[in-house]
DNA sequence: CAGAGTATTTACAGATCTCTGAAAGTTCTG
DNA sequence: CAGAACTTTCAGAGATCTGTAAATACTCTG
């Protein structure tokens, strides 16, 4: 088996992960045919060949992953072609996504607890714990991420040479 | 509209935001009614009705949600039914299943690295990213969660001094 | 241990989703 | 500005999922 049939294996067996977590299975597979690529980018033509799909069906996945900033158009001189590629600090920003979703989590929490009324009730005692821990999340995350953020900066900085990061 | 209906009303909101999210809609239904409900626990035959749904239904969301930690059997002495309420501490708990998942992204990574052979290549590069991000968030998210613990635990102690009620 | 009361599983029906193929829309080039 | 090169949209076919109803399997009580 060739790197690439490898790489191509792991590509997939990663979009079946995260098909089961809930991604369509198809924005999957480009998604991670963009990030285990060899290449540096991909236009719709490669993608379609790659995973035997109609374009139609590459048009959608790449509406949505553009849309979760998993995916990026990159300007292509001399192509006609949209060429795409899985962005540089794509993760970071995924996880700074969700605390759109820890923002709504904690908000939800609150509309409860004006309901319940006495935060003393079963409902008052469940929603309040609720709403202290997205309120946590919500204080913490971004902080952790950029820390991550400014870790790799500095090390991606000393290892272009003599790189003595590693394990 | 009483308190009780509004509870409900946000409980069906939360749960088509969580069914959005890739959860399924029964599934998240029957979860957001034992968040909110007034009631400490509620059976199956409890959920058939606020929820309109079939046992079966209920069964199966059952499965599902506690298989996730997000609800969990309440001994019921005196009552033939199950008791079915949403667990303490739950979100923490689920934060802390998605370490798996950071995990597993952390390995794909490191799989894809591996085939790549060359980590100079785009796709090493980006590799090298990934697996950068999962390990550093499956270093510190887990110290995270904890400290959120503590802090809730010493939280509770001084305010509610005869809080025996207790479940 | 028989039997009632519950929970779970299963087969099937209905609904939903997703891909394909083709038409329509865009954007460059000559 | 006409035509080519692509991309996006859309209707319909096919696959997938999900809930119901009924049968099956548990699990207490008497």
């Amino acid at each position: 088996m060739s790197d690439d049939e490898q790489l191509r294996a792991v590509a997939e067996r990663l979009a079946l992960i995260l098909a089961q977590g809930g991604m369509q299975k198809t924005t999957a597979r480009v998604m991670t045919s963009l990030l285990f690529s060899q290449r540096g980018t991909m236009t719709a033509a490669d993608l379609c060949e790659e995973l035997q799909i109609s374009s139609g069906a590459v048009s959608g996945a790449v509406k949505q992953l553009t849309a979760s900033g998993l995916l990026e158009r990159v300007p292509a001189p001399g192509s006609r072609r949209d060429h795409y590629r899985f962005p540089d600090g794509a993760w970071a920003r995924l996880m700074t996504q969700q605390n759109q979703m820890l923002a709504t989590m904690g908000e939800v929490a609150g509309q409860g607890l004006v309901a319940a009324g006495d935060p003393a009730t079963p409902a008052g005692q469940r929603l309040t714990e609720m709403a202290d821990f997205y309120a946590f999340m919500l204080r913490e995350l971004p902080p952790l991420v950029d820390r991550w953020r400014a870790d790799f900066a500095a090390k991606g900085e000393g290892a272009g040479e003599g790189e003595g990061a590693g394990r």
